[in-house]
DNA sequence: CGAGCTCTTGAAAACCTTCAAAAACAGTGG
DNA sequence: CCACTGTTTTTGAAGGTTTTCAAGAGCTCG
């Protein structure tokens, strides 16, 4: 599936590379001998970039695209943890030896990633500190971020959660049109009842609902946000505007 | 609360600060230094050791007492995240500035800690990136294991969730007896409840249950595990043996 | 021995899932 | 262009799980 390929032009992504939290203030020569010992890789839209209990061998950098980042449960229900786009940091757990994924990325629309070897970045990590410290930095956030997800899964009820979550995706995934923000996501239903821990048919009930107040407009494989004031509303559960 | 303390014999609290994980394979003298750094801190039961919101000024080690880590909700719900006992490390991301603790931390027993400032911190990683690196290992370590208790809140029944605390709880801070693994827990119907998003009465009705069944033994704030195996097979939702 | 917790229990209600089936849609090939 | 196919979404009805509310029982400690 991945397809290395050493011939890209680096000026656009170069961007990118200066701005996710890996990376941060480094110096243009740090960044340089950083770029130096990446590879690209490719991945076309479906495609698995790593699966859950496989090695852990690489640590990524997304460049264009968007990952689903899911663990599958052993009775086979799936649940997405995360979904990553351009700038996104991935499968750092890299770094160290003998490590494990502990779940499943796959390729959600054609992807380019950069990518460095466990020993790699192990080695960038000694050379440069700072790469070591911007890295703890960026898990310590995530960390914080998840408990605040996994405290929003133990108290809120379903509507309120697929709310928050279709806030979030819009921030990061949506583009801005004249409607409002708008989501494309394949087998969306499935999908966000896979973020929110409930059921598809839930998540349609719901948006059907919202679509009939006017707060969303959503069709097959998108949704698009026109009101996200009333849906943050719901997500606190806060008396309705 | 917090009593500041220089005099304590520092021999038996070595072995702690040895095994956990932030400070594993430094050499004596390092730890040593390390140690030179460190405040004492004291705290009696039910005391506060930081304030979910407060500025996060400390890092810790817990070397004698159990902790108990949770977060409130808008609507005044609480959801205990962790219990922490002695070795354990606490509050990581007070090395980074402007750091804001994400939850509060309150002693569930006496509790004996040591604790570093921020910028205490901060000079030791940087004069020994051994700490910096064994704390990125550990804070994923613990972005793991909370990924599967998201993907367990995610997916499981109450029941499983609660046999599932109770054997984690069991692991980490029971005391083996002739009977089985026994738990003191103040509150406990209500701490469990906060442990796996539900409530206090469904956790009563579920540890009743099993009281009849001969699997665990319950009283007044206290819990003992009589078998551990069929707690587990309920856990993970096997045919019962 | 009474006050204040902690825990249990029952009944009703709320919430959500499950199952089944139909409708809507996109893409394909004739 | 249209019928066909497979996927995605919607909807209804039934059922299960869990919460909520209310009240009582049991323990502990001053």
């Amino acid at each position: 599936m991945a397809k290395k390929d050493q011939t890209i032009q680096t000026s656009p992504h170069l961007q990118i590379m200066v701005n996710t939290p890996l990376f941060k203030g480094l110096s243009v020569d740090v960044l340089t001998a950083v770029l130096n010992q990446a590879q690209y890789y490719n991945f076309s839209s479906q495609s698995f970039i790593f699966h859950q209990y496989d090695k852990a061998e690489n640590i990524y950098v997304i460049l264009k695209g968007q990952v689903c980042l899911s663990q599958t449960t052993s009775a086979g229900k799936q649940v997405i943890i995360n979904m990553f786009g351009a700038g996104d940091n991935m499968a750092i757990l890299s770094v160290f030896d003998k490590a494990i994924y502990p779940l499943t990325a796959e390729a959600v629309t054609d992807c380019l990633l950069l990518g460095w070897s466990s020993q790699t970045m192990q080695q960038l990590m000694e050379q440069y500190p700072r790469i070591a410290l911007n890295t703890l930095k960026f898990i310590t956030s995530r960390f914080v971020e998840l408990q605040d997800r996994y405290r929003e899964l133990a108290t809120k009820r379903v509507e309120q959660r697929i709310a928050h979550a279709l806030l979030r995706l819009s921030q990061k995934h949506g583009q801005s049109t004249s409607d409002g923000i708008f989501l494309k996501l394949p087998n969306s239903r499935q999908m966000i009842a896979e973020m929110t821990g409930t059921t598809l048919y839930t998540v349609s009930r719901t948006c059907r609902q919202w679509e009939e107040l006017g707060l969303i407009q959503s069709g097959r494989e998108q949704v698009t946000i026109l009101n996200p004031v009333s849906l943050s509303a719901i997500a606190q559960e806060l008396p309705q505007i």
